[in-house]
DNA sequence: CATATTGATTGATAAATATCATAAACTTAA
DNA sequence: TTAAGTTTATGATATTTATCAATCAATATG
């Protein structure tokens, strides 16, 4: 088994790793258990968590990296449902509709993540109703967040999808020390698959934005000039 | 305080209401407090049950009638985000994103339902796991369904979309007796708010199903003749 | 380093769907 | 019951976006 990277010798209960994750309400007791209930995982770049389709066993709890979660249809498109990044829970959905993922998870970068046995998830979920809540809190929020995408992927034009987009990403991976560059390699593909649009058409909308000086492009870097018109672009509610 | 229509003077704990909701696990004792923190509502058809924007107060266990919640954008386009019947419970998801509601909730049929009371909903979630669980497979299963549709919206044709939310709906709202006929009236302009497509789309579709016998269909009531050949043209998941 | 592969870009065109207009059928309310 | 307002239906047209094709740029590989 892969030795955990936080792991000073004494376990889960002596993990350094921020206490802003999903399990930041375990017991040291519950801590002490997840040592031997868990996997550490170290995954490149491009390499997959999950796979859309089999069947769950784990959650997993990034501990360092970023990650997109899509839905793969028959016709080769891609849906990405989810980003996640340091501190985010994966996973756990499809551990609750029991069946297989819905999806697929691949690292953006190179990733370390607790794989997370099934069973502990469950066990603990029972005793500790702070878990109950907090898991109940996440999927509300995440469900709340799905319902306005299916919004604006039924009745926003492209530009406005990918102004959004832009958006959410960035909220969701987060800024660099400037404060404006999305702190991920963004291939076009990633934000034609988020906004639901061809490589193309969110080619197109992206060099429209730099052309307007709202967004700088290095590459896969995004640079965010001017967030307050691509909101108002992409007629995103504020809450 | 209007009078609950299955209340035969002892309160919830004797209520004869299916035991298939979200509250079935509830002691005799949290029946008995339910009693006190709830109020029942009579709704008529196309009467608001909450709306869009407002703060939620209550959980809404629907005990009769059938509902759609949809979120209406700025630019008067509506997408129905979830549809529920007798025995489902909506607004919770609100409830637990503190904050406004993110959606509106209107009567199909004339409904009936009971209002419990935020304050009670979090009490018994944290007294009770087993609510907790039951909740918790709720929203999965939900997010599941939200993050299906995100794709569909994206990338799948009117057709397949029409086809698709056809059969969503008759899942979801169910079968008069002869096990065709979906169990509540639908105007032209639900199935394209539930499709994500203009009226008119969504009629010549439908009108194309019907001439292709797929479906026959009777003002408001529409009757699923083939449903297998639609679940083809919907190019839906099975499991 | 040279070359192969992948990703980004742009233009031309096609396809899908929305929009607009009009009329008929149905519902509702006076 | 009639009139007014909705809802359904259909056709013509406009618009949006995808698709296809061709290069160019960047990255990876031997």
């Amino acid at each position: 088994m892969l030795k955990c990277s936080f792991d000073d010798g004494t376990g889960c209960e002596n993990c350094k790793f921020p206490v802003s994750t999903i399990f930041h309400s375990l017991s040291k007791n519950s801590l002490k258990e997840l040592r031997v209930n868990k996997v550490d995982l170290f995954v490149k770049r491009k390499q997959n968590i999950f796979v859309q389709g089999n069947v769950p066993q784990y959650v997993y709890i990034i501990r360092k990296g970023k990650v997109k979660v899509y839905i793969l249809g028959e016709n080769g498109k891609e849906q990405i449902v989810r980003v996640a990044k340091e501190g985010d829970t994966i996973g756990y959905r499809s551990l609750l509709n029991k069946g297989k993922y819905f999806a697929t998870a691949i690292a953006m970068t190179d990733c370390e993540l607790c794989a997370v046995t099934k069973s502990f998830f469950f066990e603990e979920l029972e005793r500790n109703p702070v878990l109950a809540k907090d898991s109940l809190t996440l999927l509300a929020k995440q469900l709340r967040n799905s319902e306005n995408r299916m919004f604006s992927l039924a009745y926003k034009s492209v530009k406005e999808r990918i102004a959004e987009g832009i958006l959410m990403l960035a909220e969701a991976y987060g800024y660099e020390e400037d404060q404006q560059t999305i702190a991920v390699q963004l291939y076009r593909k990633d934000i034609a698959d988020f906004a639901g649009v061809t490589v193309e058409t969110a080619i197109r909308n992206l060099n429209d934005f730099r052309r307007d000086n709202l967004v700088e492009i290095d590459h896969k870097r995004i640079k965010i000039l001017e967030p307050e018109k691509l909101f108002e672009i992409s007629k995103m509610r504020k809450p």
